[in-house]
DNA sequence: TGGGTAAAAATTGTGCACAATAATCGGGAC
DNA sequence: GTCCCGATTATTGTGCACAATTTTTACCCA
């Protein structure tokens, strides 16, 4: 007899995964994050193999992971690649982040005045952070801890579901904002930071849902989502002016 | 060198899954939400590889992939079973849904009327194969075509993404309610669903946002989620009484 | 020189065997 | 009879070898 049954229910332990691959895992997302692995990025099983000094069927399993975030692309018989958010999916990425983390600042809103002291402490401290990296003009740094951020503030809304969420969305901005950035001088959202921390402070209805939603509509608007070439382009036609001048 | 280059970019081909395991992956998730495997079900990869003829290795990979969804619980050198959320897990799955169909309903209200033919036909027909059930009594099938309901209204949306998000959300409000549902009789969905589709194909700004809303509190208010005895019950206190009398 | 084909190399995919761990069974002591 | 402990069985974890596929290289011919 081979049915599925239950012998016993299991003992709700932690619910953590074993720490090779997680190491691994929360790696490569921070590398994804801090933009030294930009999309399209061939990852070779083997490679990661050594880098990591792990087995190759170890860094196939940590693939499969992030695969499922959409982190990374796996194509069959192809390898995996870092993913590369098309125009489309970017959008859509961006507006599921609108949704979540509207309900995030409503949330927080919500909560009683004036806000916790540990909370009020980390917030500071965070911003502090970004201050710093700011002077120093540290782009890494600034990067990783704007995505921290807003991370933070899913975690004092209390809803670690919602908070996974958000941390997969983060890492597609990233990956969408690597890829379809504009050259131009963007403006820096330590700024924006700096007003939704002084908006969750103090105690105006509104103001910080508002925040939020102005500052991903920015860090939206600074990418050139518009229809890719992509299409193979017509080289002769491109130097033809050349051949006839 | 075994640094991690980029020869070439992945040419963009079908994201695709290959078919062997993304059967089997959505074999499970359905069996998962009809109930048929309740919460706490114990799933041996021999079993599993046997009741779908395929090699263990795959078996484990499906696992790896549905435990990244949360409707299935890996406990390192125990196995794999189906989830069972915990009852703050359910709120939050809950909450997560309320908040992300609430978008999904605003989107459908901006939507120009009258709707398209082809998305009213397919609302109608669902409503249609959801009356068929309920007068046929055909829970298993209410439950399904249920999470089809509202997996249609996020497609009609057009944020994949997001209902990529709430498929999952989906799958886990199944094992929810699998696990804390009320032994009282429950008021079937259906008129909930019925409801909405007429809000829907009206015009009367809001109300179809009012009735999601008031559809995931009911569906919700519907389960136990109060703190379970889970702490192990002093036996010797509760049979006292009968061998005292 | 350029294109096309075939061999070679590199990379990914998969089954198998065995190790590691946990669950079960059975026996002995009290 | 029951509790505890060791042996047996069952189940999961992992490395390895090889198959399948793709990419690169080499070569020939027009």
């Amino acid at each position: 007899m081979t049915a599925i049954s239950t012998p016993k229910p299991p003992r709700r332990t932690t619910g953590g995964r074993s720490s090779a691959e997680a190491r691994i895992v929360r790696s490569i997302r921070e590398a994804i994050a801090d933009r030294r692995l930009p999309p399209g990025t061939k990852l070779t099983e083997e490679s990661l193999a050594e880098a990591f000094g792990v087995s190759r069927e170890r860094v196939r399993k940590v693939l499969l992971l992030l695969s499922q975030r959409r982190v990374v692309t796996l194509i069959p018989n192809r390898g995996a690649f870092v993913a590369k958010p098309t125009p489309e999916e970017a959008r859509e990425v961006f507006e599921a982040r609108r949704v979540i983390e509207r309900a995030i600042m409503d949330r927080l809103e919500k909560l009683p005045r004036p806000l916790p002291p540990a909370m009020l402490e980390r917030l500071h401290h965070h911003g502090a952070l970004e201050d710093d990296a700011e002077r120093a003009a540290d782009r890494q740094a600034m990067i990783r801890l704007s995505g921290q951020f807003h991370l933070l503030l899913a975690e004092f809304a209390g809803n670690a579901t919602l908070a996974g969420i958000l941390a997969d969305l983060i890492d597609r901005s990233s990956l969408a904002i690597a890829a379809y950035e504009r050259r131009t001088a963007h403006t820096c959202s330590a700024e924006d930071h700096r007003r939704l921390i002084a908006a969750l402070t103090g105690n105006t209805p509104g103001e910080a849902a508002a925040l939020m939603a102005d500052h991903l509509d920015a860090v939206e608007n600074q990418l050139d989502l518009d229809p890719q070439p992509e299409a193979p382009v017509d080289l002769k036609a491109i130097f033809a002016m050349e051949e006839a001048g």
